[in-house]
DNA sequence: CCTACCGATCGGTAGG
DNA sequence: CCTACCGATCGGTAGG
């Protein structure tokens, strides 16, 4: 793959296209600003170029927030979908996928925060399948959830709707917090979550 | 403080003078679009009048914004603070606080929503009263939770500012979720709630 | 990727 | 609360 030498520079702008450049200026500021807040002009400068030419590698502001969310919502779903099809106990599982949602928020905060905010923004056919996605990655929670109650791995006694809702709500609200350059790394963060959810505060 | 029979629109018009209508009109669109994504336009419609008549009412789109959060905050301030400082065991107490803030939320969450995410486009002084505020807020629960701690009410294995954050999230999430005409009354969910996040999943 | 520009919309104001 | 309007900024385009 590489075409030579790798320079330092690699290590900073980790872009190898104009497309990707502009993608990845785009999911910050989308990120912090939200979709609204952020103009073409502000991604444009944050690239380094002027306004029109960014049209040159990509066809609008929305599909800019199509590609996004689009990947963004993959990484979830490819970082959590292959554990909760394992063959681990529910609560193994449950834990295991607890930590993968924290460690891919972690990695991208600003990315993390398009995917769970910035999707209401799309135009009617996109938001669709958005949801979709969305709705496919919650699933994943509510079969674990469901077959632990089944065996008797949790708690028989609790709303398997509103304890899901609970979990990816703690899950969702972590790129509020989590500090990617933080003392504690994302996987030992991502456990102590998963402490608190499956066994509760009280002793 | 009636004036007079009351008609049967009181309950749909909520408000008592223009500037309350204003003030209604702006939350629900914050809440809905973003504050970004409202126009004054927008506003102006959904009130019934011309752009330019809003300003006989405010002084600008942020102080719209700033009132809003601010008086959004008090109320989770409002519900919450008597019951932290109150003398009941802190499993007690902190299950009151999970069902009060799931309340507030459900009592209205298009304002849930500004609170918890707009308040980030308020400019420089503003925003640093509105986190202060925030903070505040968190206090409450950090303050509860530690003391559950110390008195062995909390496991002591956990970390606090993780618990207290998990469950900040779980709540700060429940507009997305929550809806005001649902089956469940607030308190119920509230309690389910609290249930998951005191006593865990695990059985 | 730049120059130069389009029509639309933005928050806000003066004067009545 | 309306009429009429301000300068600024918006997403996007034609032509090179």
């Amino acid at each position: 793959m590489a075409k030579g030498p790798v320079g330092a520079l690699d290590v900073i702008d980790t872009a190898n296209s104009p497309r990707e450049g502009i993608m990845d200026a785009a999911m910050h500021l989308f990120g912090k600003q939200g979709y609204s807040g952020t103009s073409m002009r502000d991604i444009a400068s944050a690239v380094g170029v002027l306004p029109g030419s960014l049209y040159a590698h990509i066809a609008s502001k929305e599909m800019l927030l199509v590609d996004i969310v689009a990947d963004g919502i993959s990484r979830f779903l490819a970082a959590v979908q292959p554990i909760a099809a394992s063959d681990a106990d529910p609560a193994a599982r449950m834990r295991a996928m607890i930590v993968a949602h924290v460690v891919v928020v972690a990695d991208n905060p600003e990315r993390s925060q398009v995917v769970f905010h910035q999707w209401r923004f799309l135009g009617e056919g996109n938001v669709q399948a958005a949801i979709a996605k969305r709705q496919e990655y919650e699933q994943a929670f509510i079969t674990v959830m469901g077959e632990g109650i089944r065996t008797g791995a949790f708690r028989a006694d609790l709303n398997l709707r509103i304890a899901v809702f609970t979990i990816l709500g703690a899950l969702n609200w972590s790129p509020e917090w989590l500090s990617p350059g933080g003392k504690l790394l994302p996987e030992v963060v991502g456990g102590l979550i998963a402490d608190t959810l499956l066994t509760g505060i009280c002793a």
